[in-house]
DNA sequence: GACACCGTGTTGGATATTCAACAAACAGTT
DNA sequence: AACTGTTTGTTGAATATCCAACACGGTGTC
């Protein structure tokens, strides 16, 4: 697929709008942020962000897009089917989010969009406990239970890892969660 | 004065080019830079660089000269006719360079422009030891002499400063520098 | 309700920059 | 001397952005 190449000044301006609205998230929830404000911290006209964007909501939107096509690309490589890739990729997953942190906290917080978070369960979904589940002898009624469950569980603990500063590191995060995950599913096992 | 407002995409791509220059001047002397290299670190398109600047001479000349328009603003408050103001001076200009550490380090430099350190040496000349020689009882004909030997000196001194990494602070440098060149312009005394 | 202030969404003309291309000059190699 | 690769300086059309202005709506105060 061919990437078009997009105009330097295009480029540019996207980029410190998101900047700057990422910037304004950290301190207060998009609700109480204007597109004047945008404006003003990213030094750029507010008739340009009209061009580009419909409104805050609109930046917003379009972060979150371009990190899970990010993240989807990243975990791509990664598929598995046996337990030992399904740990793997929930690694990949921690170590993903630890190199894009910032972005990460200012994403889940209160003061972006609450959706989001159904969004990136979406993703760890599609690649890793989906597979794993369908490959778990479960009960087909309990299945989607169990996935909602598993992927609840994960993003809840990578919260509090993040707010923790990391404090441990991602394989052992990820050996944690692999297990409190696997013996879930294991107990609704025929 | 009133300053003009400028159009925000010239101070951009004004200041992006300057930062360019500065970034290379690091690593190589400004005979090897070329106008095609500062445009790819910039990332600023060719044809507008020489709607800017005639080539890299000229964008060098200009970061000069805004440094020394600036330090001249900036040392502009503290005027001196007596000794103990003439140390208050010395170790102004002192702490405006540990400010400006980078942008000194470079623009002394070999790889910049050797005529800038006369350029440096003129302003220091007019709001320190201008005054000050003149202040002396020192002989008409050998005024200009001590001058330029005590700004020779100074200069020597502050570049050295800096390659050890600023190791004394300002206020112990300008009395360094204030007795050396105090002592060498007594000699002259009548 | 009137008023002041702020932000929104839009408009049109001007400006700055991009992009691709071109001919020429320069430097290094054979 | 010929060749190759790189950089220079310039050009013109297209694109993106800036700027100032406007009418409107929302909010808070009196």
């Amino acid at each position: 697929m061919s990437s078009e190449k997009m105009d330097r000044r295009k480029k540019y301006t996207r980029m410190v709008l998101k900047e700057s609205l990422m910037k304004i998230l950290k301190v207060k929830p998009i609700s109480s942020i204007t597109v004047k404000e945008i404006c003003e911290v990213a030094d750029i006209n507010r008739s340009t962000y009209y061009s580009h964007f419909q409104d805050q909501y609109d930046l917003l939107k379009q972060i979150e897009d371009e990190f899970i096509e990010d993240m989807n690309i990243t975990l791509h490589s990664y598929d598995n089917n046996k337990d030992e890739e399904a740990l793997q990729m929930i690694e990949q997953i921690l170590l993903y989010v630890s190199k894009n942190r910032d972005m990460c906290e200012t994403l889940f917080s209160d003061h972006g969009d609450i959706s989001f978070k159904n969004r990136i369960m979406t993703v760890a979904y599609n690649h890793s406990v989906k597979n794993w589940v369908s490959e778990s002898n479960i009960h087909k009624d309990v299945s989607k239970y169990g996935s909602l469950f598993a992927i609840s569980g994960c993003i809840s603990v990578i919260e509090s890892w993040l707010s923790n500063g990391m404090d441990k590191p991602p394989k052992e995060m990820a050996n944690i969660i692999f297990n409190l995950t696997k013996n879930g599913i294991d107990s609704f096992s025929e």
